[in-house]
RNA sequence: GCCGCGUUGGUCAAGGGGUUAAGACGCCUCCCUUUCACGGAGGAAUCACGGGUUCGAAUCCCGUACGUGGUACCA
């Protein structure tokens, strides 16, 4: 049988670091195995939706480069892909459950429910749960009379149907990263099935939708493993048991501080979504890694080391190396802190290891929108190579990149001043002269005129190189002097030099 | 409160009865370089605590503490 594994969003936000890496682990699952990776949307909670949602996960997925196999999008054998397009699938299973006795109608309006947590409300017990022992008092079909429920039912009367969890049973199951975990079922709650207005839960949906689409391995964060015996119940109920899928609850990312929360990155200044999130309520923008200067291999080698690793001391991954080393089974089961300061190591290491051609899309773009064009292709690549050494994310370009293309407009100069002398001012103003004379404008003929005029006039060539460097570039960065002389030319490099003798 | 899951340097982590307890990020020192980086060589820093089991425990068991998640007609 060919694995079948899901990711599931529910779109009513940005997607999160942690989503990033459940899509991830799940991408890799299959396509180790030669199988395929769908994307279902969970859209159940009506009002929860909001607009550019899903189109947005599709992006993000998108510059990832994880896509899906079936989707929304995509399509697919097992379609629709979107659980408010399934509607009028999940009521018969919920019914068939309340006929074999697993399920119940409840017709408790909110206000009852309510009341029965307000007055169940103890110190010790801050939050009852609607349980075995708590349905023994409220409005639904355990309670009442056959003939009062069916009055009801025909009235229409508002209700839902709730699992009727055992009371003294225990569920346990063999999970893929954790290993053997059990529940009391009498602990977990009736969870809500079928909500009033038709629309199954997640509990209802999930265990649905990956049976009809026949999913094989169902690996989700850590906060489902307490509704999981909700979920193994389930499909023994619904009598399909022997196509349950294999189950793996991966560990959270956490913040500084707990849980990693979008404040958390405003608070500490990292992305925590994939790509820019604008609340269209609030219009509060959640920075992305992408809009931030991230490059997608990056991203996708720091998410899947953050909680795996293969045994070795291997670090940098392409998609295709983890696609053939990944392994779930060597998932940590404990909860991993994000480390920016790592994640941004890791994007150096990218933008070191690919090639020019790979980069000078994406530089060029940086740089136009700093305000730099960049005609000259040759001249582009060259300068990319010689600082992609310098640049940790890519806005880093526009400083690094940007001064060849145009001269800076603030100079330094308190790097030089302390130092500068009149003998200086004069060895640059025949510099100039010198420089004016190269015919055959290359880096050996103007660093070796600077440094015989240095050793003519008596000054080690050293102490000329930080102001020489300071006129060009305009700071103490960027590459050799001589090098980014012979790229920006000579009637540009002697521009450079006379405009901030005039300041000096 | 109750339930689940977890706990190796500041962070990510290897190791799963006998190791000088790997490696990476970050930090520090030095070398290279009269810029900034890259690269190279070093350094500081860890098995949450308490009991067992065992000749021997970071590794196995039990407690405790702490962290984290759940406890919704949200996913």
């Amino acid at each position: 049988m060919s694995v079948r594994v899901r990711f599931a969003p529910s779109p009513t936000g940005g997607l999160h670091l942690g989503g990033v890496r459940t899509v991830l682990y799940n991408y890799l699952f299959a396509k180790h195995h030669g199988g395929e990776f769908v994307l279902r949307i969970e859209d159940t909670d009506q009002t929860r939706f909001v607009p550019g949602a899903e189109e947005y996960i599709f992006n993000c997925l998108k510059w990832c480069g994880l896509e899906p196999d079936e989707s929304p999008v995509h399509g697919g054998p097992y379609g629709p892909y979107r659980q408010s397009e399934r509607k009028e699938m999940y009521r018969s299973y919920a019914e068939t459950l309340v006929t074999r006795g697993f399920a119940y109608y409840a017709f408790d309006t909110r206000e009852e429910l309510e009341k029965m947590r307000e007055e169940l409300k103890t110190d010790e017990n801050p939050s009852p749960q609607y349980d075995h022992r708590a349905r023994k008092n409220m409005r639904n079909s355990l309670n009442l009379t056959d003939d009062e429920v069916k009055e009801l039912l025909e009235k229409n009367i508002p209700h839902v149907i709730r699992i009727k969890m055992p009371e003294n049973d225990v569920v346990s199951f063999t999970d893929m990263i954790r290993g053997e975990v059990s529940f009391q079922t009498g602990l977990v709650d009736d969870k809500v099935l079928l909500k009033a207005d038709g629309m199954p839960t997640y509990h209802l949906a999930v265990v649905v939708d990956d049976y009809l689409m026949k999913i094989t391995h169902a690996f989700r964060g850590e906060e489902w493993l307490p509704s999981a015996p909700v979920h193994l119940l389930l499909w023994k109920y619904l009598g399909w048991e022997a196509s349950m899928p294999q189950w793996a609850h991966l560990p959270l990312i956490l913040g500084p501080s707990g849980k990693l929360s979008k404040r958390d990155g405003a608070k500490y200044g990292f992305p925590v979504f994939a790509m820019n999130w604008t609340d269209p309520k609030t219009n509060e923008l959640t920075e992305g890694f992408f809009e931030k200067g991230f490059l997608p291999e990056a991203f996708i080698n720091l998410l899947a080391v953050l909680g795996w690793n293969d045994g070795t001391e291997k670090e940098l991954y392409s998609m295709d190396e983890l696609i053939a080393d990944f392994d779930i089974k060597r998932v940590h089961s404990a909860g991993a802190k994000f480390d920016y300061e790592k994640a941004k190591w890791f994007n150096h290491e990218w933008i070191k290891k690919l090639n020019v051609e790979h980069l000078k899309l994406k530089v060029k773009e940086v740089l136009a929108s700093a305000g730099i064009e960049t005609t000259d292709e040759a001249k582009l690549e060259k300068i990319i190579e010689l600082v992609k050494d310098r640049c940790t994310l890519l806005p880093d370009f526009v400083q690094q990149a940007g001064f060849f293309f145009k001269a800076p407009v603030t100079l330094e100069l308190d790097a030089v001043k302390p130092k500068w002398n009149e003998e200086k001012k004069q060895f640059f103003t025949e510099y100039i002269k010198q420089l004016n004379g190269i015919g055959n404008w290359e880096l050996g003929e103007i660093e070796s005129a600077f440094k015989e005029l240095a050793t003519a006039k008596n000054i080690k060539p050293g102490e000329l190189q930080l102001p020489m460097r300071v006129m060009l570039v305009g700071g103490k960065f960027g590459p050799a002097v001589f090098q980014i002389a012979e790229i920006i030319g000579k009637e540009e490099t002697v521009k450079r030099v006379e405009y901030a003798l005039s300041l000096l």
